[in-house]
DNA sequence: GTGGTCTAGACCACC
DNA sequence: GTGGTCTAGACCACT
């Protein structure tokens, strides 16, 4: 993996265990790596995966158990209130994208709804008409 | 600059050049860094920053000049064509983000709109009251 | 100041400041030494404070302010939460404690009372009689 | 063992060995370490344990016989004696820390109260239902 | 083996 | 100066 040095490393990791769990590659209950073996494979001290798994464990995301392991909490409703989350900053940081290109609020709106219309369009197409000339206008 | 494993370097030269461009920090007709140069910088090898410059070439976005280096087009339109470009690439991928999260074509819509309409209250509201209780909902 | 060898330095730490916020030495708003001169105060690592500042802003208990240094929050009803946690661990060792000498919950419970009925006494007694044979019974 | 520095060491001597006769780790009529090696291993000058131990058989807790060593007195009593004064400073502590809180006689008795009804229905609780929903209220 | 704590010392970002 | 992050390496407690 690699990390981005505009943010904290730890931050990185929790974003990324987070994407996975959000992603069903992790499921509740699940033991997670040790914080030894992820500090090797993320080629990290492993005081910087603790502090990562710490600070999901007080957000409620993990539970720990000394001479154990990790694991993922099998609190209900996490997966969602991770997916919420997810949802949250990656539409942030979409909008802050859109709006250094110099799109207004409004144009924003229009092209995410012209982009959903031919996603469905593209759906249904491919229904009908599973090789045919059905393309997206842009 | 940090390169990303999972696409061809010379397209995220290619990208980044054109955000430059889209924000302004690269005018129409001004004089780019010399592939040497550029490489240099990239701590890239000067062959690869070549073929990114060369497919701009194509696209008519750069103008070579021998003997005189790369100059960013005067094309009229060109940052016009840009920012459209852009704009496709990062809504393309904020709707695979978000379809990985689960979320349907209304929801997306449904959570642009709340992001759009919130900005728009934030403004209204840091306009009359800076340092007020103004918060975002979520 | 001393450490126990059975807790955490981070968490007597944490305790220490807490004490002081229920004793009124410290006020909501104030400013508290920064990390290193804490640390050099307590001959502990500055990491070492850092951790217990750390969590008590995660609790809501400081705020920090880079560049600038911490400071009790101000948040209402902080002192009152401060209290009841301490008075509930006060509780806590008091009756653990008792137990331990093989006292039930009735004889508690009459110790208590006994010893405060005494004090309300005494009050009372020195009221009257300020230099008066007025002695607790045990 | 550590010592506190704000009472005497000898005292904490006194009080460490009354508490290991209450908790019944050290038995009536049971031979105590001598002077010498209880200050070894406690690091502390062979004076200071003479003094807590001389303290003690004035007491009529321990009884010296020359040549033998140290001994817990035979007396009848004597383990409640201590367990009472024990409770005693317990129950002295525990007010003042209490009170400390700003927190009044009623509220004290209160909170006693409460903590040793609690006590009761986690007992009952666990009989019932060992691994159940049962929690502490507070 | 697991997680938990602590130190020493480095570098960064902010004010 | 302040707080924030990270590393390297130590020792501990638990299973």
């Amino acid at each position: 993996m690699q990390f981005d040095n505009s943010r904290p490393i730890y931050m990185q990791i929790m974003e990324f265990i987070k994407k996975q769990l959000a992603r069903g590659e992790l499921q509740p209950g699940q033991k997670i790596p040790s914080q030894r073996e992820m500090a090797a494979e993320l080629q990290v001290n492993p005081n910087t995966v603790q502090r990562a798994y710490r600070e999901m464990e007080t957000m409620g995301l993990l539970e720990t158990l000394r001479g154990q392991g990790t694991f993922i909490s099998n609190r209900p409703g996490l997966l969602q209130e991770i997916k919420v989350e997810l949802a949250g900053s990656i539409l942030k940081r979409f909008i802050v994208e859109m709006r250094s290109l110099g799109l207004s609020a409004v144009e924003i709106r229009n092209l995410v709804n012209q982009a959903l219309d031919q996603e469905e369009e593209g759906k249904s197409c491919k229904a009908i008409n599973p090789r045919g000339t059905c393309q997206p206008h842009w």
